[in-house]
RNA sequence: UGGGCGAUCGUUCAAUGGUAGGACAGUGCCCUUUGGAGGCACUUAUCCAGGUUCGAAUCCUGGUCGCCCAGCCA
C-alpha cells in the first residue's frame, strides 16, 4: 500500500480543482521528463522535533500527488546534523506520518547515503569542484561578502588537488578538532547567490549520531545532501517550500557535476494558520520552559497534540486538501481547520449527555424513588448509530447556563415560569428556585408534563427550547479539560517591542473543569471513541484518563448562536 | 540596497486570451427534539499606470508593495 489517499479520480472529496504542482508532474508524465522512472516524491524531514500541521500539508503533497499519478514515496530522514537529532523524534515522526493515513514506499535515512556522499566528495575535489578550506567561521562569514557586496576567494581556495585529498582524507579520520577545517564547493564567491559562494559542504563534529554513533567525525550540510540523496533514490519531484528556492541552483549544481539522476526541486508556499505557532525551534522552547505539557500538550500545533486534543486524520486532509497550494505567503484561518473537524466529527461522533457545570434540577411532581429510561439516538445524522437507553429520575442535573431567573432578550431556555423540552425526555416548566446564603441558586424546582414522554405534548404545544439533562443520581463524575487558542495574536511569532512570543501567551488556555455530570454510558467510553456532547462540543478521552478517573478533553465547542447574540447585546450596551 | 519569489472577495484557492467562481468567515431568512446540523439568499476582489488585442486577472513595459537569502542549521 502506497498511500491511503484518493488513487481514484472519482473520490474527488480530496482533489483540489486543480495546482501547479500537479500541473507541473501532469506535464513531466505527458513528455516523458524521467522515461519509464514512476512518479517518486519523497517527504523528508530533519528528526529534531515532533510533526506539526504545517507539515501535513507537506505529507499530504508528497504522498497524495505522488499516489494520483501512480508513483512512490519515501519517507526520509534528513539526518545530517547529529546535534540536533534523537531517535525519539524518528519515532514519533514515524507514528505521526502513520497516523495520518500514509505509508512509505522505503523508509530511508541520509545517513545511509554518507558513505556514497564521501565517495562523490572526493569525485569533486579530484576535478576540482571542491576544497579543503582552513578558515575559522567567522573568517568565511567575512569572505563570503553580503547580500550588496561581492565575496572574495579564500587563500586557501587553489591548493593542489593532492592536498585537498589528503586534508579530506585526514578530516574524515578524525585527526582535526572541530571547527577547524571545512569542505567547500569551488563554484563562485561573487554570484549575487549567496549560497554558490563556495558552500560548505563538510564540517568536523565529533558527536554521536543517533543512528552512525561515532562512526563518522564530519557531516554534510544540508545542500550537499538533500539533492544527492534526492537522486540516489531516483526521486523525480523533490517539492519544498518557498525558503529553499535559492538553493535550487546549488541542488542542479551538485547533481550536474556528479552526473547523477536529475532530481527536480520544486518550491511551494508553507502552511500558516492565524493564531498558531509553526516554528520547531519555539514549540521546543514551550516544552523545554514547561509553558505546556508537551509536545503532546492538546494545545500545541503538533500532530501528536492535535491527536491527543480529539482531531482526526480524516478533517486534517480535507483541511489540507480544501485550502489549497501556491506560492504565495499568506495565513490561512483557523477557523477553517475548525471547520472540517467540526464537519467530519459532526457526521461521525456518537452522542452523549454531558453537564459541565451541574444546576441541580427537582422535578416536584414527578414521584420519589422512581425512575425510567428514555431511548435516545447516538446519532441523529447517522440512524444506523442506533439508540441506548439513558436514565431519567426526579433530580436531575442541567447547564448553569441553561437557568437564568431573570431571562435576557432572545433567551429561550428555563426561567421562572418557562416551559422548555428536556432532550427526548419531558416538557418541565420552573416553578421556583432555592438559593444558598450569598443569594446564588442552587436548585430549580419544576414540574413535568407526564403525557409528554419523548419529547413531545400530544396537544402539539411547542416550546422554544431543549435542553441537556443527566439524572443526577446515575451520574459519573469526570474531569474535563477545556482548550482555548495557546496564543492570543493573529502571528504569535511577532513579539511584541521589547518582549517575546511568550508574551503572546494566552494565559486563559486551559481550564479544567473537575466534577462534570456525564451520562452513564460514558463509563465505557474508550481513547479512539469520539463523542459530541449534545449543545456543547466534541470530546474524547484524555489518556490520562482512568478506570477510576474519566478525563475528557474537549476537542472543539459546537458553534454558539446564543454566545454571539449575547456578546451582541454587550456590544449594543447591555439593552 | 544585490539576487530570488510573489500580488484575485476579510481569508484561502480557482479561472491556463473569451460570463471572475468555490471554500472559510460574516449578514439575513427558513427549518430544527442540539440556539448544533441542514437549506436559501446577500455582501465584498483582479496592486497601480501605460501598452498589445475584437477581447486581458491572464501577454508586454514601467512602477508599488510583501516574503526569502549574508549558519561550519535544515
Amino acid at each position: 500500500m502506497a498511500a491511503t489517499t484518493n488513487a481514484d479520480p472519482e473520490n474527488s472529496e480530496l482533489r483540489t480543482p486543480s495546482n501547479f504542482l500537479r500541473e507541473i508532474i501532469a506535464e513531466d508524465v505527458s513528455s516523458r521528463k524521467f522515461g519509464d522512472a514512476q512518479i517518486q516524491t519523497r517527504f523528508p524531514p530533519e528528526p529534531n522535533g515532533y510533526l506539526h500541521i504545517g507539515h501535513a500539508k507537506a505529507i499530504f503533497l508528497d504522498f497524495g500527488l505522488a499516489d494520483e499519478f501512480g508513483g512512490r514515496t519515501n519517507l526520509r530522514f534528513d539526518d545530517t546534523n547529529p546535534e540536533k537529532e534523537e531517535q525519539e523524534y524518528v519515532d514519533s515522526i514515524q507514528r505521526d506520518v502513520r497516523w495520518l493515513g500514509y505509508d512509505w514506499e522505503r523508509l530511508c535515512y541520509a545517513s545511509d547515503y554518507f558513505p556514497q556522499l564521501y565517495e562523490w566528495a572526493l569525485q569533486l575535489i579530484k576535478n576540482g569542484k571542491a576544497y579543503v578550506d582552513d578558515l575559522s567561521a567567522d573568517e568565511i562569514r567575512r569572505y563570503r561578502g553580503t547580500l550588496t557586496e561581492p565575496g572574495k576567494d579564500s587563500p586557501y581556495r587553489n591548493r593542489s588537488v593532492e592536498e585537498n585529498l589528503d586534508l579530506f582524507v585526514r578530516m574524515k579520520k578524525g585527526e582535526f578538532p572541530d571547527g577547524s577545517r571545512v569542505l567547500r564547493a569551488r563554484i563562485d564567491m561573487v554570484s549575487p547567490n549567496l549560497n554558490l559562494r563556495d558552500p560548505v559542504m563538510y564540517r568536523i563534529l565529533h558527536a554521536t549520531h543517533h543512528r552512525t554513533g561515532d562512526e563518522w567525525c564530519i557531516y554534510p550540510m544540508y545542500d550537499y545532501a538533500h539533492g544527492q540523496s534526492d537522486s540516489i533514490e531516483r526521486v523525480t519531484h523533490s517539492m519544498c517550500t518557498l525558503e529553499f528556492a535559492d538553493h535550487q541552483p546549488l541542488y542542479r549544481w551538485y547533481i550536474e557535476q556528479l552526473g547523477i539522476f536529475p532530481s527536480q526541486q520544486i518550491e511551494f508556499d508553507r502552511l500558516n494558520l492565524t493564531y498558531t505557532l509553526l516554528s520547531k525551534r519555539k514549540l521546543l522552547q514551550l516544552v523545554q520552559e514547561g509553558r505546556v505539557r508537551g509536545w503532546d500538550d492538546p494545545r500545541m500545533p503538533t500532530l501528536s497534540g492535535i491527536r491527543r486534543r480529539g482531531f482526526t486524520p480524516e478533517a486534517i486532509r480535507a483541511f489540507v486538501a480544501s485550502a489549497g497550494v501556491s506560492r504565495t505567503n499568506g495565513i490561512v484561518d483557523i477557523e477553517m481547520l475548525e471547520h472540517f473537524q467540526r464537519d467530519d466529527l459532526n457526521r461521525r461522533a456518537s452522542r452523549a449527555m454531558a453537564v459541565l457545570r451541574p444546576l441541580k434540577l427537582v422535578i416536584d411532581n414527578y414521584p420519589e424513588g422512581q425512575q425510567e429510561f428514555v431511548e435516545v439516538a447516538n446519532n441523529p445524522e447517522d440512524p444506523s448509530a442506533g439508540t441506548r437507553q439513558v436514565p431519567f429520575s426526579r433530580e436531575l442535573y442541567i447547564e448553569q447556563d441553561d437557568f437564568r431567573e431573570v431571562p435576557p432578550p432572545k433567551y429561550y431556555r428555563l426561567s421562572p415560569g418557562r416551559e422548555v423540552r428536556l432532550r427526548n425526555a419531558y416538557f418541565v416548566t420552573a416553578q421556583s428556585v432555592a438559593k444558598d446564603a450569598a443569594g446564588n441558586v442552587i436548585e430549580v424546582h419544576c414540574t413535568y408534563d407526564a403525557a409528554s414522554r419523548g419529547g413531545n405534548s400530544p396537544d402539539g404545544r411547542k416550546v422554544k427550547s431543549t435542553m441537556h439533562w443527566v439524572s443526577a443520581g446515575h451520574a459519573i463524575l469526570a474531569e474535563i479539560r477545556l482548550y482555548d487558542k495557546l496564543f492570543n495574536k493573529i502571528s504569535p511569532g511577532d513579539a511584541p517591542e521589547g518582549g517575546s512570543f511568550l508574551d503572546n501567551l494566552n494565559p486563559n488556555s486551559l481550564e479544567v473543569i473537575t466534577d462534570a455530570k456525564l451520562e452513564p454510558s460514558l463509563g465505557s467510553a474508550k481513547l479512539e471513541d469520539r463523542y459530541q456532547f449534545e449543545r456543547v462540543g466534541y470530546f474524547s478521552l484524555d489518556p490520562d484518563s482512568t478506570a477510576e478517573k474519566l478525563i475528557f478533553n474537549r476537542t472543539l465547542a459546537l458553534k454558539d448562536s446564543w454566545a454571539k447574540i449575547e456578546k451582541k447585546a454587550e456590544a449594543y450596551g447591555n439593552s
